[in-house]
DNA sequence: ACTAAAATTTAGACAAGTCTAAAAATATAT
DNA sequence: ATATATTTTTAGACTTGTCTAAATTTTAGT
């Protein structure tokens, strides 16, 4: 029975890992949970003997398949409840990160499984990001960063990789919200700063921290 | 900022105090959260320095203005959570306690806010309790125990006022859930068990125990 | 390869909430 | 009214999660 402190742990140990295949470093876990190294390192030793985690000394942690189960769990029910919190109580997609890293901890596996099917049992969350089912089992989400996208290809915003409640409140305001179509009409190759077309008319400028933060699939 | 630790001992507070005007003793208090005399002492000095509660050494505590505030908070989260299960999950009321207990910690007074309208701000729970507006006012629920009604009177059952599962689980199987039409037909002198008809035609036979429990009010 | 920088761990301490055992205060019974 | 029982508090200790400061290990630069 893992508490809250180390759900937290083990998801913030997950979503490095989905970025850097070696695992995730003391220095990063501490970064993204806002935390000492030593204190995760005291951390790191708890989890490693709950089996939940592979960790040696001064080398980069990973998910064991236990710890990795524990951690799609907790990601399930975060996602779900944004959805909830979206299409049920009508919130904006930028305001309800903080209340579902609360909600993501309640204990109750019939909770969240009659969650699901409350709201559809829906494939992603507001953010577009995959919510894992039951199993754990988790759609690879394929769309890739509008950089790295090619001037002229017609688009839809399939996500973001940034989560901030600035950064999505901005795309509120510029319209670049989930499903919007989008096709890149010129990259300026001083800054890779963006002119895009947003729903066949409206041009759009964005810079490269931006366009890279948004993820698109093909029309 | 109270953590949830303290909230459960305002919440605990609070319904001894709805009992016993004199306020709520430190034996009772261990009683209510399952935990020794020791640990509320200490507790209640806490809360005393929050100001959130009356302490004397060697007295009954009552909650001050703030602390009944925020108690009846917690309370409202509850019962509204409550709501949201049963009307919503589709989960039995004899089911949703435990996970409420959890819920009702999250902090976020906009989510809470917003639940209230999703569900059509009830104004009673599942198990008929009365469910307090967002400033804390909260309605005096005057139905009665069941086991002081007289014979022949037409009820309405409008709560309970134990909550345990297998209480509220055996109410369900003789059918004397919340609405339900009853009349006492006979009171056994000798041990005040009751002979009831339910729904103008079926007839029921229970204890004193469980008629004390049972809350009416007239047809 | 050797040194400086960066990352990680250890050691010792603290706060919150809990416990047991013992002491002190209050309540009860005859 | 006084002894006994009950209730409450105190004292000292433990656990979880956190911190700072110092020590150690790894990494990187030249």
């Amino acid at each position: 029975m893992s508490s809250q402190t180390q759900e937290n742990y083990l998801k913030c140990i997950y979503k490095i890992s989905e970025k850097y295949a070696e695992g995730a470093s003391t220095n990063a876990i501490a970064e993204g949970l806002e935390t000492k190294p030593a204190t995760v390192t005291d951390m790191l030793k708890k989890l490693a003997a709950q089996k939940l985690i592979n960790y040696q000394k001064y080398q980069a942690v990973t998910l064991t398949p236990k710890g990795r189960k524990a951690a799609l769990n907790i990601v399930r029910n975060h996602r779900l409840w944004e959805v909830f919190l979206v299409d049920k109580l009508k919130f904006s997609w930028n305001e309800v990160h903080d209340v579902a890293e609360q909600l993501e901890h309640i204990k109750s596996e019939e909770l969240i499984n009659r969650l699901d099917v409350f709201l559809g049992t829906p494939k992603f969350d507001p953010h577009g990001d995959p919510i894992p089912n039951k199993a754990g089992k988790i759609i690879n989400n394929k769309a890739t960063p509008l950089n790295e996208s090619k001037v002229g290809l017609k688009l839809i915003v399939a996500g973001v990789s940034e989560h901030s409640t600035d950064f999505l409140a901005y795309l509120n305001e510029v319209n670049l919200t989930l499903g919007q179509k989008v096709v890149v009409k010129k990259v300026v190759a001083f800054d890779q700063s963006m002119q895009l077309i947003i729903n066949k008319k409206d041009i759009l400028f964005i810079s490269h921290q931006v366009a890279k933060n948004i993820l698109v699939v093909c029309q």
